[in-house]
DNA sequence: GTCTATAATTCGATAGAC
DNA sequence: GTCTATCGAATTATAGAC
């Protein structure tokens, strides 16, 4: 029964939702067409305005579950009270990478619409105010870790992590690798950020 | 005579390639409208075809400008065979923290664009041949630097110096920053960059 | 629920007067 | 060179049959 795998169990509502995260993620709001959205899932126009309304109120659906998926790894991680820092980071620099593996556009699409569209993320409580913070100030304290600004290491360890999936294109093209080699090369590099994290950690 | 700065000394035809640069890197390509860019240059509709032919052509010559400007920084540091791999780094760095401040919008507008026009930018010739990989190179031979990966190299430096522009929504609206803040902690960056690059090429 | 046909609007581009 | 007016295509959304 609960054969969720099968390609061709999946409903209208759910074709669409797929048809249109793709090509939302792809080519962005404006590029993307309603009647492409309809081709891509197999169903008629109208169709889509039966089930969600709008394009608009399609495109919110789709983006708010990136969001939420963008940001879920984040709270999670940080705030596990029996992990070392050192854990924290390994765990989420894996986790994105994982992620953005499967879908690659997803932090470009994400950062394109916050960039018009500004909204808290309450990540000031959930990374700022976290487990994972409260080590590093301790690390600082004990004059194992060299004074950082907390924002600074946000944006060292999101950077180092997500920034490859943003500029793939001059990655790949410019260096002649095909995607096989560069998501080899992300795998690579989950062991590699956290020793470079370290190591930012503790330079004078 | 030579009066460029004056405002109202701009021609028609530069008054429309100002204002389509702007909107275009605010807005992306198709949320632009062509009755948007004249609204904003302060003329007719008519006369952006009648000096540009049409959007798209109008779009091309923005893109290249963004795109030179976005690449030239990097060939002339890099080739330099008077300075040193460190004295290269910090340039590198400073540069384009320093043009990246004057027009925050261009790498998320230029990403964007490389992602659905993948066009060669001749940066393998330009970066991974350069004369400071040679420096790399060296250090690594003499034991100084921790083997790595040419390409790590580079997607660590443009990560940590550009993706804080790219991600400056979610950095600003979820530290609360003002833009003068970022910019300022972008200037310590400026120092702190080329320290941690340090930190990670001897990483072990 | 799903389809075809079409209404209503927007947008890029052009014609033609000045 | 610059403007107004408008064309024609594309696009979102809806009406109405099945």
């Amino acid at each position: 029964m609960a054969e969720k795998k099968k390609k061709e169990a999946l409903s209208t509502e759910e074709k669409i939702i797929t048809a249109a995260r793709k090509l939302f993620m792809q080519k962005g709001y404006d590029a993307t067409k309603t009647r492409d959205i309809a081709k891509e899932a197999g169903i008629n126009l109208a169709l889509l305005n039966y089930y969600f309304r709008s394009k608009e109120k399609l495109f919110e659906l789709v983006m708010e579950e990136n969001m939420g998926q963008f940001m879920m790894v984040i709270g999670n991680i940080v705030n596990n009270e029996e992990t070392s820092m050192e854990q924290k980071i390994e765990s989420l620099v894996a986790n994105y990478i994982d992620m953005l593996t499967r879908v690659p556009d997803m932090p470009l699409f994400v950062m394109t619409h916050m960039k018009n569209n500004p909204q808290r993320l309450k990540m000031r409580e959930r990374f700022l105010g976290s487990h994972f913070m409260k080590q590093v100030q301790e690390g600082i304290k004990k004059g194992e870790i060299t004074p950082i600004n907390p924002v600074n290491i946000m944006i060292n360890i999101v950077g180092l992590t997500i920034f490859p999936f943003i500029g793939r294109p001059m990655i790949q093209n410019n260096n002649g690798i095909t995607t096989e080699q560069f998501n080899a090369l992300m795998q690579e590099r989950k062991k590699l950020i956290p020793k470079w994290i370290g190591a930012i950690l503790k330079a004078k």
